[in-house]
DNA sequence: AAGTTATGTAACTGTCAAGTTACGCTTTCA
DNA sequence: TGAAAGCGTAACTTGACAGTTACATAACTT
């Protein structure tokens, strides 16, 4: 469950609702931030260690997207404890998921 | 997104696990792990205090037990991402859960 | 070629949180 | 009633991490 270490950031966790919206460059990103460039490099890092950003290099700048796939793992995790909170469409959900697992 | 910090840390998601399975005293949740009591102790309290467990008094042991309301919001802050790793079916959840909101 | 832009890394600092031991309080039991 | 059981809190230590400034590298631009 990597992307919850990941995630506890708020910064962290603000870059990946960026990211959910488009694809950034770095710049872009740490202009949403009054972070410094560094500390946000460094937080890219994190994700990037994570597996939650994928980089890739365009000339002189990189490109930061989301890579969905610790969500999902998270999601995954989530779904065993979705009848604490659930009611019937909730019940609806998790069968569908349950015969989706095949 | 209180949940994320709380889960962060290993233990604390491991006593989210087991609380899911059923309440136990906080004697009960030490043992399961290598760090002492106190220790322990001072877990529970940030569980307490992100509301994510709540324990009652039953003598001299106080027994917890989870309370879902933080994880069903995380669960529905990743519900907005979602599509990203989103077949059909999933497409089916997130329309049952849209329409839910009423 | 020289300067500027885009980005990452290095080294340092300060804060916070997780771990420990020692202690205190309340409840049970012999 | 005194001892033990069950928990929590206090005070301290230590390690991890987010933030900063300074520097390095690579790629456009003129």
């Amino acid at each position: 469950m990597n992307a919850l270490t990941a995630l506890s950031d708020p910064t962290r966790l603000r870059i990946v609702e960026l990211l959910a919206e488009d694809e950034r460059t770095a710049g872009e990103i740490a202009s949403h931030f009054p972070t410094s460039r560094p500390g946000i490099s460094r937080h890219l890092r994190v994700l990037r260690e994570q597996g939650l950003v994928q980089a890739r290099g365009e000339g002189r700048r990189r490109i930061y997207s989301l890579d969905p796939e610790p969500l999902a793992q998270l999601d995954a995790w989530l779904a065993r404890y979705r009848g604490f909170w659930a009611n019937r469409l909730d019940a609806l959900e998790t069968e569908i998921r349950r015969r989706r697992r095949h």
